[in-house]
DNA sequence: GAGCGGCCTTTTTTT
DNA sequence: AAGGCCGCTC
């Protein structure tokens, strides 16, 4: 009776090829899920199916997701589904999986299993020691950032940088080559990985260890991969190996939602999967359950004209809805305020709360402008993403001595809080103490314990830097015999961090005390739900988890957002932002083919995650550098069918340009305001006011009090810079 | 010489 | 918001 009640519960909600591909357990599948197709729904139906029905213990089921939300989401549902939670299900992020699987078995790579994750900017600062010591010259190419982003290709696309180099002798590529190995060899030294290295590292275990690989071949009877067009060369790999003989795989995707070409991922793991896997079953979900049908139309107006990619057509049910509305703007703030309207007209017209919008937009940056907007009008707003929690300075700070309580090889860390609150050890003394460690090969922390053989470093900076080894030394001890809460509380208390941010008093440093709070108590509740697990996890933990995986879908806010954070979330009415900047944000063209086809499953991503009514904004087509930019909105309008679209273009005037051109460049005027009128009661930043000499322009930025007010105002460029004015010389327009 | 603070410029997208 | 650069101070 059980089991037909689970039956009925497990199937019943499902469409017929949905079923199929549930019910397809064995070998490998292809699972082509268009937007809102169910693929969530399939994958945790599915991993129910496995266990309820085929009786697979949790164990033995590995799945793997992208994000951690899509991950929460799916262990909810599945629970949901199974009515109880799992235990033992292996469901995670790539990257936590492997971290999981790292923390084992590392041990056989030289690493051991406290080793720290290194985030981006963690990398960059390596990289940097690394350029210094390597007294290479400046160059162009060889900045950190860009050295970053080879290493990253280099290690995604699972090549030796021989590989990778090869017939090319360029200046940079050779210089590129000793950074590399010295990266590598730093990463060790330091006990650290970075992102790539969690599954570049897992991939080495498994091609070095036959034994280790079939140990997790046999525990990972079934394998089911989320967002399978966003794997990259080494992703792919893993797959592989760890499907072993049995090659029960499960892969759900979409080439048209593949946005992730930029870090590595290959759409070609899910166009040849065919090839890869030849007895693998295809199930294709065409039926689309989120967006009406105008909405569908529009986006596949756009993806069709994609070169490579598998042909289909979502469908609905639902009704045509209405048209989407395209409008042109003159500039961002006309932008945003045709947004807020459209947000006040639906919100009293159709009854919408605010956590029915979404903002999506190209780049974090952009946000600025809206949410002046919003605040303007009183609309409550949340943005997701952009500046993370996790990569707050003073949070990585915090973070650091922690990395350091738990690893003292990680040097990066050590260097970063060596100086963190000041102690007077500047960069010139770090070298110093960097060669010493290096000359006596022992790790940057053993140094600081050996600072007196230092001779080159005055003796009282000798002592105030072993007072810093021996404060370290004493909370190393006390990680072992005091609960973690306390030992941060003790740690922070010890380094005066909140009394010296309350000095200072303003609101960067209140605020700063709110986000080292919030970060004590979310460790306190991660050792709370997580009792088992130490200081580590916890910190493995913060480098994998992003901004919207703490997402709060129920609080009445609209949200902003990136394209690309906005992957698998679903929203009634979506404005999509800033079209004519195309791929490269600062309008510069888009060069290839490839970098176009991306542009449109951008949008398309974005189009299809509107439920009921899609509204388009793009700014004034305009000039770059004197040069005309190629805009996405123009190729966009030469590619979608007229009869789906509203275009507003309240800038033109019967194809002539009304109003001001605006150029670039745009130069910032500090303006100090002399007299005591305490303009900023009404000169907040997003005010428009006018000039009598330079014109209309936006307040960026109020700072000081009462006397000696300074606002940044942008207008164009008229040739000079700081000038000192009268508040009376301002018009405020509003 | 070293460190520090202020000012200016620049910012793709994320695990 | 944060890194780079410059000038000021100890």
């Amino acid at each position: 009776m059980a089991q037909r009640d689970s039956k009925i519960l497990l199937l019943k909600n499902l469409n017929a090829v949905q079923k199929q591909a549930v019910e397809q357990i064995d070998g490998p599948n292809l699972i082509l899920a268009g937007a809102g197709s169910g693929k969530t729904r399939v994958l945790t139906h599915k991993i129910a199916y496995l266990i309820e029905r085929k009786k697979v213990k949790p164990e033995n089921i590995l799945a793997m997701t992208f994000t951690n939300k899509a991950a929460n989401e799916m262990k909810e549902r599945i629970s949901q589904l199974l009515k109880g939670t799992i235990k033992g299900l292996w469901l995670g992020t790539f990257h936590s999986i492997c971290a999981r699987i790292l923390r084992k078995n590392c041990e056989k790579l030289g690493y051991t299993g406290n080793f720290v994750i290194y985030d981006d900017s963690d990398q960059l600062s390596l990289l940097k020691t690394i350029i210094k010591e390597l007294e290479i010259p400046k160059d162009e190419q060889l900045k950190p950032r860009w050295v970053r982003s080879k290493i990253k290709n280099i290690k995604n696309s699972n090549k030796t940088i021989d590989d990778y180099l090869e017939g090319s002798y360029s200046f940079a590529d050779e210089y590129l080559e000793d950074i590399y190995y010295k990266y590598i060899t730093r990463l060790q030294q330091n006990n650290a990985m970075d992102f790539e290295d969690l599954l570049l590292k897992s991939n080495e275990l498994f091609k070095l260890f036959p034994s280790v690989v079939k140990f997790y071949q046999n525990i990972f009877q079934y394998i089911l991969v989320d967002e399978y067009q966003d794997t990259n060369r080494l992703q792919y790999e893993l797959i592989k190996a760890m499907g072993g003989k049995r090659q029960n795989i499960s892969v759900v995707g979409d080439d048209d939602q593949s946005i992730y070409r930029w870090r590595g991922a290959e759409i070609r793991n899910i166009l040849d999967f065919k090839k890869d896997f030849p007895t693998c079953k295809i199930f294709k979900l065409e039926q689309n359950y989120r967006s009406n049908e105008n909405i569908l139309k529009i986006a596949h107006s756009i993806i069709s004209h994609n070169i490579n990619r598998m042909e289909k057509e979502l469908w609905t049910k639902k009704e045509s809805g209405e048209r989407a509305t395209l409008k042109i703007a003159y500039d961002n703030f006309d932008e945003a305020n045709f947004i807020v309207q459209k947000i006040i007209e639906e919100t009293h017209n159709n009854q919408r709360n605010f956590s029915d919008f979404a903002i999506l937009y190209r780049i974090n940056a952009q946000s600025r402008s809206f949410e002046e907007a919003l605040k303007n009008h009183t609309i409550n707003y949340v943005v997701i993403g952009g500046i993370r929690f996790y990569e707050r300075k003073e949070i990585k700070d915090i973070l650091a001595y922690l990395k350091i309580l738990v690893n003292q090889k990680d040097s990066v860390s050590l260097k970063r809080i060596i100086n963190y609150p000041t102690r007077g050890i500047g960069e010139a003394t770090v070298t110093k103490i960097d060669k010493f460690s290096q000359q006596q090969k022992i790790t940057f922390f053993q140094a600081l314990g050996k600072i007196d053989k230092i001779d080159s470093i005055p003796k009282r900076k000798q002592e105030t830097i072993f007072q810093f080894y021996k404060l370290i030394q004493k909370y190393i001890g006390l990680k072992g015999t005091v609960a973690v809460s306390e030992l941060i509380t003790a740690l922070i208390e010890n380094l005066g961090i909140f009394s010296s941010l309350k000095e200072e008093g303003s609101i960067e440093s209140l605020n700063k005390i709110e986000n080292i709070r919030e970060l004590i108590l979310g460790i306190n509740e991660f050792i709370k739900r997580n009792p088992d697990l130490s200081l580590e996890h916890y910190l493995e933990n913060v480098a994998l988890i992003t901004d919207v995986d703490n997402w709060d879908k129920s609080a009445n806010a609209v949200s902003l957002l990136t394209l690309h954070s906005a992957k698998g979330l679903e929203f009634p009415v979506v404005f999509i932002t800033g079209m004519e900047e195309g791929l490269f944000p600062l309008g510069r063209n888009m060069e290839t083919d490839e970098e176009l086809e991306e542009e449109r499953r951008l949008f398309y991503v974005g189009a299809t995650r509107a439920k009921e009514k899609l509204y388009l904004s793009a700014k004034k087509y305009r000039r770059m550098n004197g040069e005309t930019s190629t805009c996405t909105i123009s190729r966009f309008l030469t590619e979608i069918d007229k009869d789906l679209i509203e275009v507003q273009d309240l800038t033109y005037n019967q194809g002539k340009t009304q109003g001001r051109q605006i150029s670039k460049p745009k130069r910032i005027y500090k303006f100090e305001f002399e007299d005591n009128s305490s303009p900023t009661e009404k000169l907040r930043p997003g005010i428009l006011v006018r000039h009598e000499r330079f014109g209309i322009g936006v307040v960026r930025k109020i700072e000081g009090r009462e006397e000696n007010i300074k606002a940044n105002i942008i207008f164009e460029d008229v040739g000079e810079k700081n000038i000192v004015l009268k508040y009376c010389n301002l018009e405020i327009i509003k």
